[in-house]
Formats: structure tokens, sequence, C-alpha cells
DNA sequence: GGTTGATATTGATTCTTGTCAATATAGATG
DNA sequence: CATCTATATTGACAAGAATCAATATCAACC
């Protein structure tokens, strides 16, 4: 696609871009139930190089699914729990609307027309 | 990457890939609030022409994210609600852990060592 | 100030993805 | 069965993304 447009401006498509990955999935899941974790920590768990983490950690810090701190020499990253929360949000309102099921739909569906005659 | 590996195989991977497109979002959200839109539909509202509404449906659909029925002539697609349950509960996993912050932690980030003297 | 250790950036490469025109398929209808 | 309408598939192309080696930065320490 050319991405150029709505990708980077829709921070929500920007937010599962960031988790649309194996790499920075691990990451995540690595930060889940740690608190914090250093930089220097993620290349052994996600079996790629330095550079490579440090790449995806910049991805997901700019969709704001981590943020960083630095202590002395090395970075620790933990995660932003407003990005979790829109997730939440964007999956509530997945789940609000299609409970609702017309009647007309529901009569479709079995195979009858409005008047409740086979089609 | 070389996704040939892991991004097929992890189901989360594919369902955060599935809805990181503007065009899929776009679909997602037309179908949050009808219960079911007509495959015909898309081509107006997301702007593109009618192969890449195609195109578009079967990676959602892959993903499980959305479901197709035909009746007639036309296809209807509507949301499968396990696909919002599973995003709710990745962002409750990501929501729960954070929150615990260890004392040490705390002390760290305020500038203090273990006894609680200025490092 | 030079050195060391940790993280970030650059550049190149390869693979993947989004898009469309053209074409195929599949139901419905006369 | 010919035809029309709706959707899917194919093929090609441009753009993006993931990866790594090499290099730069940056803070701490001697």
């Amino acid at each position: 696609m050319p991405r150029t447009k709505t990708t980077l401006l829709d921070p929500d498509v920007q937010l599962f871009g960031a988790l649309a990955d194996p790499t920075r999935l691990a990451i995540v899941r690595e930060l889940t139930g740690s608190s914090e974790v250093c930089a220097c920590d993620f290349t052994t768990c996600c079996d790629v190089r330095q550079p490579t983490v440090s790449h995806h950690l910049r991805i997901l810090r700019e969709a704001g699914v981590i943020e960083a701190e630095r202590r002395g020499t090395s970075i620790y990253y933990r995660l932003v729990p407003a990005a979790a929360e829109r997730l939440r949000l964007l999956a509530g309102e997945m789940l609000g609307a299609p409970q609702v099921i017309s009647a007309t739909t529901l009569r479709r569906r079995a195979g009858l027309s409005a008047d409740g005659t086979r089609a």
C-alpha cells in the first residue's frame, strides 16, 4: 500500500501495526509480568541482533506501547497502560454492536422472506 | 523480516496484522454497529477498487476477524465476537502485570539506593 | 581526556504487502 | 443455455518492513 498517508496518521493502525510482528509481540510479552526490562535482555529472548531489538523498541515506543527510562548506562523499558486500555476499548467497540441482530437478518438467515414464508 | 516462520503460526500476530491497515480497520469499523454488511458496500466507504476490498476481506476472514455468508448473489460479512474477545484478553494481560511496581524499582526511579540514601 | 560498555543510527539487502487491471467463477434470471 | 451481476483470483508493480554488519552516540569510570 501507499501507506504514507493514513497509516501514520491513524494511531490505532499504528498500535495494531506495532503489535503485528512476532519479535515485537515477544518483547511485549517479556514486559508483561516484569514491570520493566533492560534493553540488553531482549536480544536473548527474541533471537535477533542488538540493532534489530533497538529498531523494534523504537517502533513500539513511537506507537505508545512502551516507554523508556535511562538509568546509568542501561535503558529500561516498560509497558504503557494507556496502550492496553486503548486496545481493550477497541475490542469493546467490536463486541458492542454485533450482538444486536435484527429480526430481518434472523429471518433471512433462516431462509425466510419478510412475511415468514420460504423464499 | 523473514516472517515465513513465526508470523503465519502465531494467531495473535495474525490478528494484529489483520487490523494493522487503514482499509481493513475501516472495514471493521463499518461492520461495528451494522451486524452485517454486503461486500459491495465496502468499495464506497473505503475508497479502493473491488479486487482490493476482496483481498482485505480475505485477510480479515483468515485471521478470524470476520465471517462470510452467501445469500443469493451477494455475500454478507459480519464480525466474529471471538476475535474481539481475544483482543480484550490480550489487553487484559498487558494491563495485569505492570501495575505492580516493586519497591526496589520505586527507589531506583527516585534516585535512591537500597538503604534509602542518595546514589 | 581516553576507554569501556550499552544503546542508537545508517546503509544495504531481501522479503512482504497493498494496489489495480484483467480475467475467472458463481448464482440468479430470462 | 445465454446473460447479467457480484465476488474472487491472477499477475505485475511500487512501496514498506525486517534484518544485519558497520558505525556512531552517550553515559560512566579510571
